[in-house]
DNA sequence: AATACAGATGTTATAACATATCAATACTCG
DNA sequence: CGAGTATTGATATGTTATAACATCTGTATT
């Protein structure tokens, strides 16, 4: 249960790693990281934060990669489905997977005042609500596990 | 731990019990229980499932209780407020309060075909969240903990 | 009763998020 | 190569949510 994303590193270097990561697991897996889906999962690991669609969709355009929103949706589809990326719900936006690769139940930690993201694990949660579900007979397919607060820096500054 | 939502019952008196436990609550918290909210709460209770703002809107404004968004958008803003109705980010809809009153972190369990939602409890959860989040350093103001899935009638029917 | 205030509502417009559809192109496998 | 599948391009539209401002209503105070 690590918590990542509320601490200074080397962006540059987690962004390659990533990328390359990702290069590989596409490879195997025949999923095709074509220009417009490594870019924009190249922007998610350097934002390093929730980015609306059409956030995603400005930065694009920028750079001739698309400037319809289908084109944004459709990068950030294949990203979620992949594994790279995931969707945080309670903001309709959209953050890169900081453990991609792993097979993982992922919660956030979400500052409402500097809007950066923490992602964490969860499986313990899943496990209680497991139990819930079960009791009622309800089969999880995918869990959506959001905390909203403030994040120490702006815990500090308050 | 008790998950309500994926069994028959009586709903006129289910609607009607929980209607006046809101009258008592506002008249006690000094908060208004307008004709529009009213019934805005009513036609939650009776659907029993989470609607969108704009089905609301469009069921209000059937009635001339309104007929622009911003008419359901308030309302539901000062139900949920009031801890009659929570949304669904994973929908974007919104549903009464199976439980209102009590302090409670709810959780949902969502079923993708027929569209029904069961609210538990999870307190256990949100304990483990809390896990994560004093470790991060991170104070959680406010949880959704939605699962996806298939509730009982829907699993027996695939 | 008149005044002033806060909360609630009416109304218009627009912002923000997301998908349907169909044509064109590119990759890949027999 | 040619058939079939995946991806992209492009237009249009659907869906969810809020900004902004005018008006009304109830309550408290004078």
């Amino acid at each position: 249960m690590k918590t990542i994303g509320f601490h200074d590193h080397d962006h540059s270097a987690c962004v390659n790693t990533t990328l390359r990561k990702a290069d590989d697991h596409c490879q195997q897996a025949g999923l095709r990281l074509t220009p417009v889906r490594r870019r924009a999962l190249e922007i998610l690991l350097a934002e390093h934060r929730a980015l609306g669609a059409y956030d995603l969709l400005a930065l694009l355009a920028e750079e001739g990669l698309g400037a319809q929103p289908p084109v944004a949706y459709r990068a950030l589809d294949f990203l979620v489905k992949a594994g790279f990326a995931h969707k945080i719900e309670a903001l309709n936006a959209y953050i890169a997977c900081t453990h991609p690769g792993a097979d993982h139940a992922p919660a956030f930690l979400i500052c409402r005042t500097c809007k950066s993201v923490a992602e964490t694990d969860t499986a313990p949660a899943k496990g209680r609500l497991g139990d819930a579900a079960r009791a009622a007979g309800f089969a999880i397919e995918r869990t959506v596990i959001e905390a909203t607060g403030l994040c120490p820096t702006c815990r500090s500054a308050a």
